[in-house]
DNA sequence: TGCTTAATGAAGCGTCAACTTACATTACGG
DNA sequence: CCGTAATGTAAGTTGACGCTTCATTAAGCA
């Protein structure tokens, strides 16, 4: 989970999710959206992408074909869905650090 | 809207923002749960995550009280919710592209 | 086979950010 | 006032990463 996060977090790559979201596309036609970078940059991103599960990539001759894979996505936002509400994890903490403090003193309180 | 990613993005402070999410608590309070790393890591991660408007904090005497604000978690929720479903900067990419393509013979498409 | 096209791999560079140590600030309590 | 507690700030180090250039793989085709 915390590979897609890092994956979205950089804008570059955000945009190339948006480009491949409904429809494949070659690495040479994603590139050519992005002329301020070279190929190999873009490579690499899509590199980190598919790592991360964002993208699938399928061979048709030289050509390769990227798309995204809207699981992850999905997956991503269940997670963050979690994130917003799950009192889970802090409970657990808190747990801890109340029983630690209830055990001491006042005056050793913080 | 970038800084709020890039916030969250950094393991410990989505921690920190668990911790926090449902109740106040001072910096030395935070920085407790962290033995890993330094106090002055914790603040600067607290710094952090105020300059991007997810965490408020009060100043009570010598104590400083950090909270969540739910807003910015929601103002986030809303740009990734838009972010799965929008097709117009994808759309308004597309445009261009086949435009260009268009109008140059085959030889010279990639 | 040898040339061309599509794409990645590898090495190296510059920048950024998370961390540490050391110091500064602010407020309370005797 | 002065000390101490709670916290933030400054400076410096280090590792990660996005980028470029150059080299390499792989497929199609004469």
């Amino acid at each position: 989970m915390d590979a897609i996060l890092r994956a979205i977090v950089e804008p570059r790559r955000r945009d190339i999710l948006q480009l491949v979201q409904h429809q494949e596309k070659t690495s040479g036609d994603i590139a050519a959206h992005f002329p301020e970078v070279t190929r190999p940059a873009i490579s690499q991103h899509l590199k980190v992408l598919e790592d991360a599960g964002l993208l699938a990539m399928r061979k048709e001759g030289t050509k390769r074909l990227y798309q995204a894979v809207p699981e992850r996505l999905a997956d991503l936002k269940r997670y963050l869905e979690a994130f917003w509400d799950d009192r889970l994890q802090l409970l657990a903490r808190e747990a801890e650090t109340e029983e630690r403090r209830s055990s001491l003193p006042d005056d050793q309180r913080n």
